[in-house]
DNA sequence: TTGAAAGCGCTAACAT
DNA sequence: ATGTTAGCGCTTTCAA
């Protein structure tokens, strides 16, 4: 059924090995031979076998990149980035999907199972990644982690400037005359929202800001949430906020929603940033200015970084905590103008 | 470095077949030489060559998902469905990323270098798709067809009712009073485009209605064309649609914002759906009515299938020409209503 | 320049 | 109930 190197050597009464060489020109095949063996592979169609080649050199070529799920976009953009990467350098991704109980061991043990070459991860609690680094580095498989801003170094890291990224959001505002910015955070123990806030405050710091506590919300990354810490800003007579600053950009999309039902007009009454740069931000209404994370760069360095590794044979000492940092960039669209000059009066409140 | 079964059998002085097969629970083993060679494997932390058993079986328990990028929402979440059901058969996607010069055979040929047991496949263009198609089956590997409505059978398909679906969307309308329904198609060329035109036609036919040509606009799903569109329609003075449907959810969210730039409310004044329910729908302001498609289904369906076609060694006539049809669901969210009661006098146009 | 042989880690047929 | 052997398709010595 299959054509085979074998199969090739029989019908041209030339050794297998002959054959394999030829196909891979090999230069002490000689030309003519080596033209022969391409020709008769073309026209019986042969296919070289990667899984048979994998079994002795040891080498697969593929890398694996375990998730629990890849509908998220972000997750899908560190994929498509991961699979170009691979592809131009010969290599595969294999998905190794997850379940919420596996442990770091057990996530790593099936990727050894699998035979992958290298691991690159998305970001995780980081006791799982930790134990998950430590077992395959064992096995001398190097892993890369995209988009994990923890400061402990396992591996290779490619991370967002999230810092740098809401610097730029806050000072976009401050430029435009802003000077009471709420700041809508998601989950604030894990490391991005960590790193995310300190630029939120150190920014406004430096322009001499000490934003009121109130005006630093929790969301839990729920709507329901958001949708309330909104409205309770947003009701303040005298101290309410004239941009609010979101996590995320569904954060900012709620936050968006909940203003104009409040009777205020986004940008005008209020400015709203995301974080992310989803797709949903482009076609919002207004179009939703947000801070853009390279995902799909990331996916992409990674796994070209962690394949140079796997190449040039780096030792997992030469691997261990190198960072690499992308820049993040404000994308202005419009949902972000000055503030009325003078304060506007608090439209009245629709009932919700 | 790595522990194998000769290793084990080596340091349990037992044969390496009879370590095999104990660490597969065969039946010929004794419970006693089982359980020591299972303690051993938990030892010494054995893990199994998936690569070194796949060349011996032949299969290597491994799907192909050929596309050229996985960024989009709805082809993440195919991704994401098959990836499921492949796990749970004990199965594992490799992406297989493609150029978009490659042909329908160069394809194949990547996927069985690969030796990848079956393909699933993102919708495509029919050629491409035929000539995968054939050249898979020629070398016996199935291949299952994801959210591609055309007519003529290639394998496996699994596909939305998207004329279903489309009549949801406009019965929803009829039921509420709506009389004149603007279309907004994208690439009429396209399988479903053609499919979700005839529900819509179809719908309104039954209901008496016979759409004017002017309501009905290609956008070829371009921002730019659409925003246009949705201008020229609602300029009308006396013959202004009160609905309009979309073909896809971002050009729902462009009529929405066009409309409201326009001083159109939405809904109260212009309703508008959407097809395929991404996540942006959800977030919308307001929150867009859209027609669900089970993206996560499909995929799933497709690779449950065809994994039973490969381990019931279906043969390729039984395959051919296979079709699940998922139901469409409209998703009712704010972005429709039932029209003002007296045609609203058409709002001032503001300059864009 | 080419052929022969070994072996990657495993499964499965056959032998004991 | 366990051991022995062959072989999957390929790459890589080592011989000729």
């Amino acid at each position: 059924m299959r054509i085979t190197c074998k199969s090739l050597a029989q019908e041209l009464d030339l050794a297998q090995s002959t054959v394999s060489m030829a196909l891979r020109d090999h230069p002490r095949i000689s030309p003519s031979t080596r033209q022969r063996v391409h020709d008769a592979a073309q026209r019986l169609n042969y296919t070289p076998n990667h899984i048979a080649r994998s079994m002795v050199t040891g080498r697969t070529c593929v890398i694996g990149f375990p998730t629990e799920s890849i509908k998220a976009e972000h997750i899908a953009r560190l994929f498509d980035g991961a699979m170009k990467a691979a592809f131009e350098a010969g290599y595969l991704i294999k998905a190794i999907p997850l379940s919420t109980k596996m442990t770091g061991k057990q996530i790593a043990q099936c990727c050894i199972e699998h035979c992958v070459c290298a691991v690159v991860s998305v970001p995780m609690q980081h006791d799982r990644l930790n134990d998950m680094s430590h077992a395959l580095l064992s096995h001398g498989i190097p892993m890369g982690v995209m988009a994990n801003s923890f400061s402990d170094s396992l591996g290779l890291r490619v991370i967002t400037d999230d810092q740098g990224g809401m610097k730029q959001a806050i000072e976009h505002l401050l430029d435009m005359g802003h000077r009471t910015i709420g700041y809508l955070d998601g989950d604030p123990t894990t490391a991005s929202s960590k790193v995310r806030r300190e630029g939120y405050l150190k920014t406004l710091k430096d322009a001499g800001i000490t934003p009121a506590p109130q005006h630093q919300v929790e969301t839990n990354f729920d709507s329901v949430q958001t949708h309330r810490a909104v409205r309770t800003m947003l009701s303040s007579k005298n101290n309410r906020p004239t941009a609010i600053v979101c996590i995320n950009d569904q954060t900012a999309m709620v936050t968006m929603r909940t203003a104009r039902q409040l009777g205020f007009c986004v940008p005008n009454d209020l400015s709203v940033i995301g974080f992310s740069n989803l797709s949903m931000a482009e076609y919002a209404d207004p179009p939703l200015t947000s801070v853009n994370q390279s995902w799909s760069e990331m996916g992409y360095i990674t796994t070209q970084q962690i394949i140079l590794a796997i190449e040039t044979k780096q030792t997992i000492d030469e691997q261990w905590g190198q960072q690499v940092v992308m820049p993040a960039k404000l994308i202005v669209r419009e949902s972000t103008a000055p503030p009325a000059f003078e304060p506007s009066p608090t439209p009245a409140m629709k009932p919700i």
